[in-house]
Formats: structure tokens, C-alpha cells, sequence
DNA sequence: ATCATAGGCCAC
DNA sequence: AAACGTGGCCTATGAT
């Protein structure tokens, strides 16, 4: 029989129903996502990967791209949407451009300045990281920047009890240290996963070693940045004040679901199992369904407040159902929104600095004198394209404006200025 | 045809 | 036993 690759339905038949592997993750028991694959000892997972990684690339970017460039100037033209997400970022559709492969070297060569001319692509170095810094106000943090530190580095030390030096990924003489690159790697990861809500065991899973040792690290980055569990906290509690959050800058998230009630009851058909209207001497029923009594609630929170375990919580809601009482569980939406708290003040932040720039680098004299024009904007970076013989000049005002942007803060911004032929190109001398 | 959703995957 | 945040676009699939 013939089956579609495309198709992941399919593939999941062909391999888990006629080849009959053990699927690897058993809380996804027909997924074929990449991870999964991997874990698949089988050439047809290998294949279908293979496969995955080809058309992806050449149906988003390689056919669609030259079907939408404008015919006389052969530009792109993509929107970007101001409140596109909730955060403050902007996001990018028809196409997107702030999804473009950075890693590949046939797709990057797509992009080109216009003749006689270079683009300039600016990107802030550790921006989430250094704007978390300000924000939690952690000295240890804070004083790793302001001395020029790279961060990473710092907590990789602080992690495995090693100096600096050993958890860098190159020595003072220039040499590789593929342990420290890796102690680096680990840091990275842990303090990135702890600003986005990850928890412990999905970290252990990314860093390839046990629960108990990811555990270990990460109770050392809280106990030795202590500004940052903190900063999480007051986050936190924020949101579940007032409904919303705030980014350095003042923007505002709604985080509606922080003052949900873990636990919602209504009667089913709105009214008691029990009840009987004719000895009811109470009207409530002309105002509506009537109210689970506090008492009733609270016994059921006991029960449910004593178990972790999601079966025996269906057990209780089940039983709850049968005594005619409906039980709404918020647990879920009040952790993606306790997840969602620490992400945003950070990424808005960094949303509200990018945007700044922008203002600044847009209502900038010097740089329209230098024939300078902002094209792109991914996150943390900008990309603009100038004359060539300008290129130096229009390099040190560009990256000196981001800067200028959050100039105020405790910690300072860096950007790293790269100035290409193609986007991601080669890096272009510049001389005079 | 157009729309909505799911699974998957690209970026920061 | 545990979803890591923010997006958009691809194909498949089933409904209108
Ligand atoms: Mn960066
Ligand atoms: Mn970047």
C-alpha cells in the first residue's frame, strides 16, 4: 500500500500498527515528532527525518520565497504585526521573517542588500538575561555584568564548584575546553529553563543526567542568586494582586487566570440533587443556578488538596459528579499562567528595549544622512542596510543607539554588530 | 473553495 | 507524575 510521509497519522500506522516499535514516549504514544524519532533505532525513522528536514526547508522558504518577491525591485515585503504577541513582541507573517533558518547556509545566501550596499545586523548579547539582572536586582548578577563577565560562565562556576576559568569554552591561550563548554551549556540551559517555568525533570532530560543531579544544580543557582527567587516570587504575587504584570518600561500583561480559584463548583442543572422546589422556601432559584455552600466546597478541596496524583483527582470528580456536583479543576491554566508571570516581565522587557531602538534608530539624523533604513526586526536584533562606503560609520551609531536605549539600568547592554553581503553572510572588513 | 484543528518545526 | 515562554507556516484531515 502506498502512504503519505507527509502525513503523520500514517507514518505513526506504519510504525508503531506494521513495524510494531514500543513508542519511546509513552505519555505520546502515536507521536512522531523529531525527538521521538531519534529515540527510534530503525532506518525508516531515520528516513522519514530526514525527509522532515528537507521539505520543511523547501517548501516555507526555498519555493515560497520566490513566488512573493515584488517583480521590478525583487523584494519582500512582510508585515510586522505591533501587538502580534502578548508579551510586547512584535511578531511577522505574509511571510514571516523572524523565522528564517540562521544555521543554514543555502537559505541565509537568499537574502541580499541592494546593490552597492551591505546590511548591518545588530543583536543584543544576553539581553533576556541582563534585563532579568536589572529587574531582580541580584548583585551577584548584577556585578557579573557590570565587570564584563559572561554570566553563564559565572553560575557554571558557582554550579560546579570550579573556578571561572574552567567553565569557559575557550582558555586564555585560545584553546578549546570542551568541558567547559559544557558546564557553560549546562548553566545556560538551567537559567534560561528556570526564567521560562521549566521544571527540574525536563531539565535533567535536556542535560542528559539524572533528576537528582539537575535538582542539585538548580537548588545551587537559587541559593547562590538569591535576587532572582525572589524576582520569580514577587512576580508571582504581582499577578495574582492585581491581574497583571509589568516590564521595566510599564508595559502591562493581563494575567486574568492568576486569580482564578483552583477549584470551581457548580450543581449540575443548577441545582442540588436533592433539591425539591416545593419545600424550598428560599426564591433563590429566580436568580439563577444556585451556589455549592462553602462547607461543601471545603470538604471537597480537603480531599483533593491531599493528592498530587491526577487519577485519584478524576476519582474525586467523578464521585463529586455523582452527587450531582460539578467540579471545574484550574490547577492546569493557573500554572501556565504562574509560568507565564516571570516569561513575560522578561520578554516584554526585552520586547520594550528592541522598541526603543527602534524609535531611536528611526528618528535619527546621522544615520538617514548615511542613507541608513531599518528593514527587520527579530526580537533581539535589527537588521537595516546602508551605502557601502558609509558602512563603518552607520555600524558605530547603530550599535550605539541600542545601547542608548536602556541607558539607565543597572546592568549595561552590549550588541555585537555584524556588517554582510548576504544576511548571516561572511563578515565584511571594514576599513577607512 | 474556505475554515478550523492537529501535529510538526522554524526562529528568538 | 510533572508541559519551558513568545510567535507563524507547512501538510493532513474533516467540516462547512
Ligand atoms: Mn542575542
Ligand atoms: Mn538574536
Amino acid at each position: 500500500y502506498p502512504i503519505n510521509i507527509s502525513s503523520p497519522a500514517q507514518i505513526a500506522i506504519l510504525l508503531y500498527d506494521v513495524l510494531g516499535i514500543e513508542p519511546p514516549d509513552k505519555s505520546k504514544p502515536r507521536g512522531t515528532g523529531e525527538e521521538i524519532l531519534q529515540k527510534i533505532d530503525h532506518p525508516m525513522a531515520e528516513i522519514i527525518l530526514e525527509y522532515r528536514g528537507i521539505t520543511k526547508l523547501l517548501s516555507t522558504y526555498i519555493e515560497k520565497m520566490p513566488t512573493i518577491t515584488n517583480p521590478k525591485t525583487y523584494r519582500i515585503h512582510t508585515s510586522f504585526n505591533q501587538m502580534g504577541a502578548d508579551t510586547g513582541r512584535f511578531s511577522s507573517s505574509d511571510p514571516n521573517m523572524q523565522n528564517i533558518p540562521s544555521h543554514n547556509d543555502e537559505i541565509r545566501k537568499m537574502f541580499r542588500a541592494s546593490e552597492g550596499h551591505v546590511l548591518l545586523s545588530s543583536d543584543y548579547s544576553a539581553q533576556e538575561p541582563r534585563l532579568t539582572a536589572h529587574m531582580s536586582g541580584d548583585e551577584k548578577m548584577i556585578a557579573a555584568y557590570k565587570a564584563g563577565k559572561d554570566l553563564y560562565v559565572e553560575i557554571a562556576s558557582i554550579a560546579y564548584n570550579l573556578p571561572y576559568d574552567e567553565c569557559k569554552e575557550f582558555r586564555e591561550d585560545g584553546t578549546r575546553n570542551p568541558d567547559g563548554k559544557e558546564r557553560r551549556n549546562a548553566a545556560k540551559a538551567i537559567v534560561l529553563g528556570v526564567c521560562y517555568g521549566k521544571g527540574v525533570p525536563a531539565i535533567a532530560e535536556d542535560l542528559g543526567v539524572p533528576r537528582k543531579k539537575a535538582q542539585e544544580i538548580y537548588d545551587k543557582v537559587m541559593v547562590s542568586f538569591p535576587g532572582l527567587k525572589q524576582f520569580m516570587e514577587d512576580s508571582e504575587n504581582m499577578a495574582r494582586d492585581y491581574g497583571f504584570v509589568t516590564t521595566v518600561w510599564g508595559r502591562k500583561r493581563r494575567l486574568p487566570n492568576m486569580q482564578l480559584e483552583p477549584y470551581e463548583f457548580t450543581y449540575i442543572g443548577g441545582v442540588p440533587k436533592d433539591f425539591d422546589p416545593l419545600f424550598d422556601d428560599e426564591d433563590e432559584f429566580d436568580d439563577g443556578p444556585l451556589e455549592v455552600d462553602e462547607a461543601t466546597k471545603q470538604r471537597y478541596i480537603n480531599v483533593l488538596n491531599r493528592t498530587y496524583s491526577r487519577k485519584e483527582k478524576e476519582v474525586i470528580k467523578a464521585k463529586a459528579k455523582n452527587e450531582g456536583i460539578l467540579i471545574k479543576d484550574n490547577g492546569g491554566y493557573i500554572a501556565e499562567a504562574t509560568r507565564q508571570c516571570v516569561n513575560s516581565r522578561i520578554q516584554g522587557s526585552a520586547a520594550d528595549q528592541t522598541k526603543l531602538a527602534m524609535i531611536l534608530i528611526g528618528n535619527d539624523k546621522k544615520l538617514k544622512e548615511l542613507g541608513f533604513r531599518l528593514l527587520l526586526t527579530v526580537h533581539d536584533e535589527l537588521i537595516g542596510e546602508c551605502p557601502k562606503k558609509n558602512a563603518k560609520e552607520v555600524a558605530e551609531r547603530f550599535a550605539h543607539l541600542m545601547v542608548e536605549a536602556a541607558k539607565d539600568l543597572s546592568v549595561p547592554s552590549k550588541c555585537d554588530v555584524e556588517v554582510t553581503e548576504c544576511w548571516y553572510g561572511e563578515p565584511l572588513q571594514l576599513d577607512e
